[in-house]
DNA sequence: TGATATTGCTCAGTATGCTGACTATCAGTA
DNA sequence: TACTGATAGTCAGCATACTGAGCAATATCA
């Protein structure tokens, strides 16, 4: 435990500022300006119409406060739209607009292209066992964190 | 690809928000204000007196930029002493006061704790495989990052 | 129904992380 | 030595993430 590298803690900081630096130049080489975190919640958006954002939340494992700028800014980029809800008036209801449906489609290639790169150092064998074992970890420690995951509510 | 949890990038996210999360849990519970990079930071300056900030960086994979404001607030906490190096006006020398070192003496167990916390979910050989290749994905995507690990120069 | 609790969202404040720009200094070389 | 390039550090600006507080609306239950 002298070494960083022995701590998975750190390990963790290091993969994903790995995976964020890697996601970002290759969506911004295919033209883009979307951030990891506005990707998910845009494709997110899109499978599920009408989503309030605690919902989308927790399908995502933001914390509640964090999206509010995530959307303002996906709003700003005329991606998504944000209007009041009419079942119950403390929600807002998302919708992917025309133009986001068109940025999710053409920037699709390139987050593919994001996730190779970030495993490029492993075989296809470790690559799937990374994952596995990665999904585990958070799945035990799920509910450790503000923002854990959640299925859609019934 | 259509599922999150099929994106490494995005386990990447959730893996490190837990591990925060455990961390700065573990630690409050001792008693202490450390958030995991400004203790990765601290024991590193303990382990290499009079370290340069750049150096420093380099050693635990920060941006010189993010730097900056972490060495203040540990100033800041009386943990760390920054001062102007004699041989190169432009460089500042850091150095972990006695304070410093209690502080990070005792929440080391804290620290520990929370190491085997974020791997709870998985055996004693499945966290060391998880490590293992995390540490390889890692070292190949070292360089494709503003904030690369770098040795200590010679 | 009326009091209470809960929920959806926002905001202020703090701490990473990054880009890009800038100053001061140092190092190498013509 | 004067010029050029590289380096150490800081700063402004932007985008996550979180804590804690607050407002408005809904749900629950005595």
């Amino acid at each position: 435990m002298k070494d960083n590298n022995d701590m998975p803690g750190h390990l963790a900081r290091r993969f994903q500022q790995i995976a964020v630096a890697v996601f970002l130049a290759e969506v911004e080489e295919a033209g883009f300006d979307l951030t990891p975190v506005q990707y998910a919640a845009l494709a997110t958006i899109k499978a599920n119409p009408s989503l309030d954002q605690v919902t989308l939340a927790g399908l995502i494992a933001y914390d509640r406060t964090t999206i509010t700028g995530v959307i303002d800014r996906l709003v700003q980029k005329g991606l998504v739209e944000r209007r009041a809800s009419s079942r119950d008036r403390r929600a807002r209801e998302l919708e992917i607009t025309g133009e986001g449906r068109r940025a999710l489609r053409k920037v699709t290639p390139a987050v593919k292209s994001a996730q190779r790169i970030l495993l490029r150092g492993l075989s296809a064998k470790e690559g799937e066992e990374l994952m596995r074992l990665l999904r585990k970890a958070i799945a035990a420690g799920n509910d450790l964190s503000r923002a854990p995951l959640r299925d859609m509510p019934a």
